[in-house]
DNA sequence: TAGGGGAACTTGTACAAACAAGCGAGCACC
DNA sequence: GGTGCTCGCTTGTTTGTACAAGTTCCCCTA
């Protein structure tokens, strides 16, 4: 049973996808649409947060709502999984195990994971059959055994997790910078030493916000680029001082 | 005047900052927290939503809220201004005009900004008294003279702009990537050619949707970090294909 | 002891009503 | 003609109520 506020939020989307309402113009008031759509103002308004939420509309007090844009922000999903973004958008994609080894918790990770082993992957992954995202991540030790039964050239880690195990990525922390390629990732990603890689450092938990897991991905600059639609409201998004917050972490894998 | 809301969000959030709601444990139920503050049971959902936005708590039908994090994400503001961000936490900065010239709009322009003329400006920025960022920033025409009217070394341009003529940026589009730096980029920054840059391109609006700057913007490896949190209902985050969705732009003020 | 059933609790959805606050257009006045 | 003000419209805030849906935990039973 799909929410009366969604279906609301779905009709008005796809009217401003088709350019019924076109970007610039002005969505119908509150009032109105409780009275098309036959529900109350507070259900609409619900419908339009998402919109908001979406970054499609603008909306301050006094004024009609605006419509900004026509591209749609996605969920958490697409942001997480990389297999699952691929998908969407019709990419062949592709990723295979380099290399997995247990060990102990060490340095921050007892705090971030919990303590115990803990599971490292290395992990190639391919975008049109280019090699374009290298994975660095640590899994916490409840998950090992799930992730090391999983297939070498599984193409999505997420899926296969929920599918086996009912795990679920609910939250995540990700910082992103920009960093030279190290050696081990000049070779994996077919670029120079020194080249320009995207990073993404996340951190990700369940539901319950038990720690799953703590990866570090490097994109090939150009291969994709990361998407904000903000307002002045409310937004996740935030700078961060580069070398003040995090310590260095060593390369896995390496030397 | 506040709205109650807020003012029980920052009490919340005071709470989890100070270690009273630990990471991992459960808040209050919602009955619970509309009796302390004795307001009703949506005002105080309101606030919660505020403090699940900002990525603190976690929530799911059935179940208490969870504390997620103790790092608040702040607002649009900071993502906009650098100035307001570096001032929010305590480092010194400054900026400079290096170059700056009006010319007519081309290319994808006259789309993004409205036709016309616009005002290119080329300006560096540092913190800590270091270079870090160097910004390539389009105003459309109808702010030049606005833009024209600032100090060479003004700290803040946002702020200024809100003083002299009101103008507030209200929605933004940013796109996230690393590139290599150019001969232009190296010399600014101090940094050899070749060597990573954080990218990050945006297209900023008015209240009323109107287009204000398109913006170029690099900064240092190692300086900043964008921080995003998330959780699965709903975040404002997506991947992009690198080359498929944004024509190359010319870098300006270059040979 | 292991498992199922269910009750109590908690969050999600929806409705209705009222007032506050900001915006914009039209009107009156100078 | 321009300026300022007022009034209606629209969104924002708050309260109250009711039911739906999911979670947790205890207790009872096999």
């Amino acid at each position: 049973m799909v929410a009366r506020y969604e279906r609301i939020a779905d009709e008005l989307r796809d009217d401003i996808l088709s350019g019924a309402h076109p970007v610039g113009s002005q969505l119908p008031s509150e009032a109105e649409l409780a009275g098309r759509f036959a529900a109350a103002r507070g259900t609409v308004r619900q419908a339009v947060a998402v919109l908001a939420a979406e970054g499609l509309v603008g909306s301050r007090q006094g004024a009609r709502r605006i419509v900004l844009g026509r591209t749609r922000s996605q969920s958490f999903a697409e942001l997480h999984s990389f297999a699952q973004w691929a998908r969407a958008n019709g990419y062949r994609y592709g990723g295979r195990v380099i290399a997995q080894r247990r060990r102990p918790a060490s340095g921050s990770e007892p705090a971030r994971l919990g303590s115990g082993e803990v599971l490292e992957v290395l992990r190639l992954r391919s975008l049109e059959d280019e090699p374009v995202l290298l994975e660095r991540t640590v899994y916490a030790g409840w998950v090992a055994a799930a992730v090391e039964s999983l297939p070498a050239d599984c193409g999505s880690v997420t899926e296969a997790l929920y599918e086996s195990v009912g795990l679920v990525f609910a939250y995540g922390e990700h910082l992103i910078d920009a960093v030279p390629a190290g050696a081990e990732d000049a070779r994996l990603l077919g670029v120079r030493r020194g080249s320009p890689l995207l990073r993404q450092r996340r951190v990700t938990t369940t539901h319950e916000g038990r720690p799953v897991e703590s990866s570090d991905d490097r994109y090939r600059a150009g291969s994709v680029a990361f998407s904000i639609r903000n307002s002045i409201g409310a937004n996740p998004l935030v700078r961060e001082p580069g070398d003040l917050r995090f310590e260095r972490r060593e390369h896995m894998f390496e030397s």
